[in-house]
DNA sequence: TTTTTATGAGACATTTATGTATCATAACCG
DNA sequence: CGGTTATGATACATAAATGTCTCATAAAAA
């Protein structure tokens, strides 16, 4: 198959993007369900990805991809304080949410992936060194653990996520919502 | 069947309880696994559960019986704040933050069902009406909105769960982190 | 336009999960 | 202790998903 080829990239496209949609809210979605959703016949899918497996590791290393490209141009900007990396960071991941559930949703299946695991990595280290860094300049308070902080930074993105999908906040006002309630708290 | 049989209430609590760790670890997880990690004949599972929907419904019905039991004292307790109460329930749901994810992981199922949608709404409401007091009182922020702190106080528990599956933390200290995360910030 | 090739449709084999039924056994209850 | 009954093991039927293959067709590349 050559990767050059319109139709190609075409179906790989509508592959991966209704992948993650369907099996971020069923895991056990079929693939028959996956390709239809894509508009695309069955076998075209199999001749994309060999296995369901596959698939899914594809659709993960493609959303690492969408988060790291993101990321990366914030969180190596040198003019950028620490904290303002992160607040920026957090309104950059707000609409690659879906992206972000995804990957939380299917990480039992994700993270059997060498790959999958190196971006992992990648960005887990981006994100400690930067929380890091706060700390010490003082942006950041040092009695929460840095392993405690990522993970809710995680959180808010989550958050930001279901809310959105509830209709019950825009991706600016959830964006506004997770920066304000994560560095301030919700003490009046 | 009988009830108040002992050998009953062993394989319906050991059902539920391998249940729950499999199917939130795997969505796709086989009965017969299931029935396997509780220690229980694959006919038996299906004695006491028609289908597997059936057992992931009763499994939520628990862990929502479990949350009720454990935030209805807090949550009805005059003499507490409203603030002291948010508090109170958050460290509460630590223990029982592996039924917290359940319900999170298997919600797609888990909604199609009456009883299970009751005993969310209730905790909603509860929740909810906590929030506004405590916002009245001039306790909590009035800048976000109730959604989004009912949202981020799930988000808490959710962190919790993670930052102590992956041994990073102890119950006592998430929940240390988690209250002092959610009411003062990250901010130093 | 001509050639190449990805696709859709469908048939097919295989595996696996689901749910039902039976029967001997062992655990529980009175 | 004796009767009741839940259980385990097993076999069975059914449905559904997975993965492979073929062939005509349509769309892209040359």
């Amino acid at each position: 198959m050559n990767t050059n080829d319109s139709r190609v990239s075409r179906s790989r496209a509508r592959l991966i993007e209704a992948g993650k949609e369907l099996l971020m809210k069923n895991p056990k979605a079929s693939l028959k369900e996956v390709a239809e959703v894509a508009g695309v016949g069955r076998a075209t899918l199999y001749r994309h990805f060999e296995t369901r497996e596959e698939l899914i590791l594809e659709i993960a290393r493609e959303c690492f991809k969408l988060t790291s490209q993101v990321l990366r141009p914030i969180y190596t900007d040198c003019k950028l304080s620490a904290r303002e990396k992160v607040r920026r960071g957090l309104e950059a991941l707000m609409p690659l949410a879906d992206s972000y559930h995804f990957l939380l949703s299917l990480w039992n299946i994700a993270e059997g992936d060498l790959e999958v695991l190196a971006y992992y990595g990648q960005q887990m280290d981006d994100l400690t060194s930067l929380i890091e860094q706060a700390q010490k300049d003082g942006d950041i308070r040092k009695d929460l653990s840095i392993e405690w902080i990522s993970s809710i930074i995680d959180a808010q993105v989550y958050s930001a996520w279901w809310l959105i999908g509830q209709g019950q906040a825009s991706v600016e006002q959830a964006a506004g919502f997770a920066v304000t309630s994560l560095f301030e708290g919700i003490n009046a």
